[in-house]
DNA sequence: GACTTATGAATGAACG
DNA sequence: CGTTCATTCATAAGTC
């Protein structure tokens, strides 16, 4: 129904429900729409190690490529994998720099409430040197459980922590709502 | 995958009844661990008069400050805010918006009435048109986060119908990332 | 306790 | 490139 896409429509039919969405018929899930493309695990873990490796983004020529041998594992084209570079790039820096943030905050009342939270999405990726290394990617029969590295370290210098003229009040009451937002 | 997800389960299979939250099935009482953000009611009631007051699409700025001010009442994290004001306002819209398809039967084609899109950027209530006031967005510290020069060389423009723009390709340097991807 | 609803979270797609 | 929109998944809370 409401076909409204904002914009244009990817696809010319976009076959709503059962209507082939060509071959690779992945995505076992309830709706199997194939308005969007649902990147197979598989192609999503060749995306991230390629991310991972370095690559941000990919030129034209790189992305058919990619684009060609993903195709192995269902349905993409070659805009999907220019979409995925562009989100995964901009979310990490979006994400990043909101942890950030929180982690000021954390530490402005971490004498208050001094827990130790796991910041769970926290990765470094700092600065994504090229690794000049040959990960094994093409798991034909790997089922990507590779997730060796879990380093969560909280290790980063905050900045400054800047006095924040709107400091944590310590009235340590239910403060009046609409006051405290003044500061917006 | 482990650049923003908290330990969540991707959609692999997107079975229902999958316990995600990362194969461990804790969980089971208060959020604490793997759960999710669960506001207090102080938390809601000043996002939900936030946005009764204007506020849809708060600046990362805002977001933090209101985050952190909110992390009075509880734990919360930047992100939380973010989606909380997403999902809002999106629900707010996916909920006129059918509204609109039913009142449609004779708007049909007023074509007089043309949006640049089907349904536009409906950025206002319609109805509570009384803006900001109390929580007028002032930024009282201007942390040279007031001119935020976009240096954009946009060189690209021609959006090619057939084609999404292939942007910009920084001519990275691209190194062997795998086997089956090697001539990237 | 299963079912339904509400809503937090994630992400593909696209805009400016 | 940052931001925004639409859609979907996942899950806590509410209902019967």
């Amino acid at each position: 129904m409401e076909e409204g896409m904002s914009g244009f429509c990817i696809k010319a039919g976009s076959v709503r429900g059962n209507g082939g969405c060509g071959g690779g018929g992945n995505r076992g899930g309830t709706g199997t729409k194939c308005g969007r493309w649902n990147p197979t695990t598989e192609q999503v873990k060749v995306l991230t190690d390629l991310f991972r490796s370095g690559l941000r983004t990919p030129s034209t020529d790189q992305i058919q490529k990619i684009s060609s041998q993903l195709s192995f594992y269902g349905k993409i084209e070659s805009k999907n994998v220019f979409y995925w570079f562009q989100n995964h790039k901009a979310r990490e820096r979006q994400k990043r720099r909101r942890v950030s943030i929180d982690e000021k905050d954390f530490i402005l009342r971490e004498e208050k409430n001094s827990y130790p939270k796991d910041y769970g999405e926290i990765n470094q990726v700092s600065e994504p040197e090229r690794v000049i290394e040959t990960l094994q990617l093409f798991p034909i029969n790997s089922f990507g459980e590779s997730e060796s590295e879990r380093l969560r370290f909280h290790a980063n210098e905050c900045k400054e922590t800047t006095a924040f003229p709107y400091a944590i009040d310590t009235g340590m009451d239910h403060p009046p709502l609409d006051l405290r937002l003044s500061f917006l």
